[in-house]
DNA sequence: CGGTTCGTTGAGGCCCATCAATCTATGTGG
DNA sequence: CCACATAGATTGATGGGCCTCAACGAACCG
């Protein structure tokens, strides 16, 4: 999507990769932020919380993902951001951001893009969390993560997935109990298998089945065309 | 945020106002579209479903709102739109949206300020769907509606909800019996009442508190600033 | 090796779904 | 202008999926 020149004008612009710890705030809810920061290397994600504290994450941020887009118009940001392992990120001020995109129309077709797409992703989840039963849900998002990690697909698709069942619940809209359960039962029908923070999903076609996934929405070309399904 | 120059090139560009009559779908899912559709009058929504046909909506489409704004990039839409009321439209096919957009910067500053504020507002509907009480959930729809729609604010809130209890479920991932018995609650608690489709919310600062709302993520200046709380 | 975080298990209960019936409002055709 | 049809609102009874609380086990780490 960017041509060489755009591609390097974009590195050129970016602050020297930083690396921070698990379980860090990055920003916290009504900060103010100038810089976008973008994910390279591990995950994070972004929370909301309601008064009483429950937890709910809008987003979770894998390599090559912006923590917060809308930092590009917006002082004040709406979620927190934090990490879930140890990751490394680039940071890219919003003047930057905001000349590079008006000097280059393929980075600033690049933004609008991604936000798009984060639009698409969120709707989905919104549809999961509205009307999926948690199986289903946790199957989705499984499936989902494999396609955004690009993990191979020949059949089974294996991946780490460092979250806590607490985030993982957090992200559902369940609790850390159910989130246990619930993965008990993707164990016992087959679906999944796992084992230090490895998820693989062994039978992909069974799993898109049973959780309604179909991965167009993300908008990402699969990575052996010939053996994706639908 | 546009120029008057910039207004009126927007105006040039775009169809003849198009009236619509209520439950018309716009587009269906999967559906290609090359056009952006422009609400100008009357309410429509987003909407997706799972396989086995239950809905959730991913937004509210009121006057001002664009349908569906990543036909901007896209080809396939991930949503249908729905009007809900009688409604009045206008299109922007997406060439000369994206040639607007390249030759006036406020434009194309709108665009991506539209996709972000939407991203923003289903970032809240999630922290509802996941987290929130139905009591808490309807609160807060009802508290950012009258907001979008800048109802005046002079403590009480009247604006015209023409939503039917089984599609305000659909948008709060509730059934229609439970809207309905949560509308009772809110009226028996003097927080809103309700009569032929309009509703007040009759102590604002009372509702806002029992729905966890705050108005500044939606990033509209409020209608007379001294009045609005927080 | 003790401490802490995370995963696992059980018992009990509540919020909301489901199913179904009835009531009300709106609109339409005779 | 009324009879009727239909969509939507309302109500009741019942049940289930997920939550809550609490305890215990397992893994990791300094």
């Amino acid at each position: 999507m960017l041509s060489r020149e755009e591609q390097r004008a974009l590195e050129d612009a970016v602050s020297p990769v930083r690396s921070i710890a698990p379980n860090i705030d990055l920003v916290r809810e009504g900060d103010r932020a100038d810089t976008l920061f973008i994910v390279t290397e591990g995950w994070a994600c972004r929370y909301t919380t309601t008064r009483d504290g429950a937890r709910q994450l809008p987003a979770l941020l894998v390599p090559g993902d912006v923590a917060n887009l809308d930092s590009l118009m917006f002082d004040q940001l709406d979620y927190g951001v934090r990490t879930i392992t140890h990751i490394k990120i680039v940071a890219l001020p919003r003047d930057r951001a905001l000349a590079l995109a008006a000097q280059h129309p393929g980075i600033a077709r690049t933004f609008t893009w991604l936000g798009l797409v984060e639009n698409i992703i969120q709707s989905k989840w919104m549809l999961s969390i509205g009307r999926r039963s948690a199986l289903e849900r946790l199957a989705h998002l499984l499936c989902e993560l494999s396609v955004r990690l690009r993990a191979a697909n020949d059949g089974q698709i294996s991946f780490a997935f460092p979250l806590t069942q607490e985030q993982a619940g957090d992200a559902l809209g369940l609790t850390s109990v159910h989130i246990n359960r619930t993965m008990q039962r993707l164990r016992i029908e087959g679906l999944i298998s796992s084992a230090s923070r490895t998820i693989t999903i062994r039978d992909v076609a069974k799993m898109r089945q049973a959780a309604g996934f179909d991965p167009r929405y993300l908008h990402i070309a699969p990575r052996n065309a010939q053996l994706a399904p639908v």
